[in-house]
DNA sequence: ATAATCCCTATTATTTCAATAGGATTAGTA
DNA sequence: TACTAATCCTATTGAAATAATAGGGATTAT
């Protein structure tokens, strides 16, 4: 499996707040914050795992807080200026598809030069990151994918 | 990571079958018998780990053995008409890229309907092992990738 | 003050991965 | 026939990653 429900459910968190924006009708920028109980409860996710995984986002600015009573998250930036590959490459790291493609790629391999596999792995990478960087949170949200 | 050891020294096993039956020149199709202890040395790999590898692709149909002494494996058909997708299907099972998709893909998941990011998932399975159809080890062996 | 919320560190249960172990079976060869 | 080198088969294990869980601390609106 390359994304784990860590990666999942942070997509699922982005989504989720992208949508309470959205019918957050007042001009208030603050009002559209979410809890995460809302978002545990809603996703069907355990508030406490949660937490962590907002915790990364937040501090990979994709998302941002307020703290105290009635406060929650929001997004950083408008929906459609996320992609799915920002989302995954703070809560999964490298999705690299095998795992010597990151030292491979930094020349740490002393194999590297004769292997027949690296291009091939590399060339899937790429076709990966291009997929995913092309999909944006408002994509997903209207159904554009 | 979406693709283990395994896989991994499944495709260097092919790879390294296909790398032998085209070094020998004789017309013996059962001379192109290539032991595994032969392919654990020069790939690096746990000859008792890569004898359970061997055994995937046997069952897969992918190669072809030969028991006793001076026995071996080889190829089940040519290294062109061999696709990576093949070797990592057999060896790592299924290879989508979040869990649920092959469960929610089957009308498994009772939330499937409303599931906004299952499109952009079985998209993003598509465009992988539609990459991964395009490889074959001939390409991999020629350095065409 | 209180309650609701984010924030932080540590621990644990489960699962998967990667390999190891110990043989049984098969076949070529002297 | 005995020997050897190979595939075949089942079970076990050690290590790592995953997915939470636990217990609080800090902050803020009311």
């Amino acid at each position: 499996m390359m994304i784990s429900t860590k990666g999942k459910y942070a997509l699922q968190t982005m989504i989720d707040l992208a949508q309470q924006a959205q019918m957050c009708a007042c001009e208030d920028t603050e009002c559209t914050c979410v809890s995460l109980k809302a978002i545990a409860e809603r996703q069907n996710i355990s508030l406490k795992y949660l937490e962590s995984i907002a915790a990364l986002l937040n501090r990979g600015g994709l998302i941002k807080s307020t703290r105290g009573k009635d406060g929650g998250y929001r997004l950083a930036k408008p929906a459609e200026e996320i992609t799915v590959a920002e989302v995954m490459a703070i809560t999964e790291g490298s999705l690299a598809p095998v795992s010597c493609l990151d030292t491979c790629s930094d020349g740490q391999c002393v194999h590297a030069d004769g292997c027949l596999t690296l291009p091939m792995w590399q060339k899937l990478d790429a076709v990966i990151d291009e997929f995913l960087s092309g999909v944006t949170i408002r994509d997903i949200l209207e159904r554009r994918i």
